[in-house]
RNA sequence: GGAGAGUUGCCCGAGUGGCCAAAGGGAGCAGACUGUAAAUCUGCCGGCAAUGCCUUCGAUGGUUCGAAUCCAUCACUCUCCA
């Protein structure tokens, strides 16, 4: 610790941040030449960490580089109240299965990113649990109701006429106990948890504690984002909407979501998951948008080391050739999941097959697929929803573009 | 406690007795185009060995030849007044 000098250290770690209150006070803290208290709560009901998540594990590592100390805080018992942030409606509270599966799986994944001996991973509910009701009240004191309701999404909610449970107010509240507990000095959290983290300033305050620095890091757009008149239009990456890349996920996988982002999501991604230095991504855009480079390129490279990075150069090199042999040259895939299917008599009906092999939903699916002239078989296409496969032999079906199978009839 | 509004397919949302497997939009799937894309155009978009059959419009019963539509009860949501 101290070979970066404070300055040079706020400039690292002000890079790709949304909001900083306050940037003198953070200065003031790194000039202590103290190892900080580095704060980041996250939802364990999100079995799954994507690249959306990376973004703020990518900074909390940059904290963890620059000799600091992250608290990863799990947030166990908060989940049972449910973060309003970006909600239109009351969550779903998760059980307790999910919560504790939830926690596992995602400090796991989190530690592709983070450096293990720089991080202290704690659940909530070791001190919120112990707070009786007392506690609570004089809790909720410390704040108001006018204050609470200029959030933005209970305020649309309130004005929406639509239902704003009592225990939802109290969220902000919980993590603020989580910050007063730990004397954070930092808090990380994403654009949308902005309000959260400012509510911990205020009752750390209240308690007499030296207020918490709060820093905000962008909220990825999921896969399927689009630009209209300039500007990006698309809902925050997340499981849920199936528009996300798994730091778990094969390299194949990784690399063919990636490549299927639109062009302009391209320079935001490599804005927020490249290491690639900013300038250089400055002059490769213009050397797309010349016409010099063609963008698949730029986002091949994307991908490879998006892929590289939770998996390595070698797996991200044969997922680049897997694609380019699927997709660019339109050749059958090396490897296609293989299939058995039992036949009916000495045959079998194509969708009955399409459905065992996962190439259709059911037979209504299917029937479509055939219709719309997406399903080849060996090659050929098959116009004729009544084909059938014959007993005893091996086909290599195509439904669509990317799902392919080999289907024993036996 | 009182008065009122509402609950429709993955989502939003039209539909107030037959022409409704239910308009329109979004999402999704497929085809053409392409750089794999995006944009655009086209088709599909409850299930089923299927020019037909079955299940769907909060739940359950009822009226009717016929109900998403009418009636009753229940559940949930929201508003206003106390």
């Amino acid at each position: 610790m101290g070979q970066v000098a404070p300055e040079e250290q706020l400039r690292i770690l002000k890079s790709g941040v949304v909001d900083l209150h306050v940037e003198t006070e953070l200065l003031a803290l790194l000039r202590k030449g103290k190892p900080l208290c580095i704060k980041a709560g996250f939802d364990p009901t999100r079995p799954d960490l994507h690249l959306g998540h990376t973004v703020l594990m990518n900074k909390m590592r940059q904290f963890q580089m620059l000799g600091h100390n992250v608290v990863f805080v799990v947030g166990d018992f908060t989940a049972q109240i449910g973060d309003p942030s970006g909600r239109n409606a009351t969550r779903k509270v998760p059980t307790r299965e999910e919560i504790v599966e939830g926690a596992r799986t995602y400090a796991e994944q989190a530690f592709k990113i983070l450096d293990k001996d720089r991080t202290r991973v704690v659940y909530n509910s070791e001190w919120l649990g112990k707070m009786g009701f007392d506690d609570v009240i004089r809790l909720a004191g410390r704040y108001t109701l006018a204050r609470m309701m200029e959030r933005d999404d209970f305020k649309k909610r309130w004005t929406e006429h639509q239902s704003i449970s009592l225990h939802e107010l109290l969220y902000p509240l919980a993590q603020a106990q989580d910050s007063v507990h730990l004397d954070a000095d930092v808090e990380l959290g994403g654009t949308d948890q902005l309000f959260n983290l400012m509510v911990g300033r205020e009752i750390m305050r209240e308690c007499g504690q030296r207020p918490q620095v709060v820093m905000t890091t962008p909220i990825l757009e999921g896969l399927s984002a689009r630009v209209e008149n300039g500007k990006l239009i698309g809902e925050k990456m997340s499981k849920s909407l199936d528009n996300y890349v798994g730091v778990a996920e094969s390299a194949g996988e990784q690399y063919g979501k990636l490549m299927s982002i639109s062009d302009a999501l391209m320079w935001r991604y490599y804005e927020l998951l490249s290491t690639v230095d900013p300038a250089d991504v400055k002059s490769l855009k213009a050397s797309c948008d010349s016409g010099a480079t063609n963008p698949k390129a730029a986002k091949s490279a994307l991908a490879k080391e998006i892929v590289a990075r939770y998996h390595d150069a070698a797996a991200a090199d044969s997922a680049f050739e897997a694609w380019e042999k699927q997709f660019s040259r339109r050749e059958v895939p090396d490897d296609m999941p293989e299939v058995h299917v039992a036949a009916e008599g000495d045959s079998i009906w194509l969708p009955k097959a399409m459905t065992a092999a996962n190439l259709a939903t059911g037979t209504s699916d299917a029937r479509r697929k055939i219709e719309a002239g997406a399903v080849d078989v060996d090659g050929e296409r098959v116009s004729d929803v009544k084909a059938v496969l014959k007993k005893g032999a091996q086909y290599v079906v195509k439904a669509g573009k990317r799902a392919w199978a080999k289907i024993s009839v036996t």
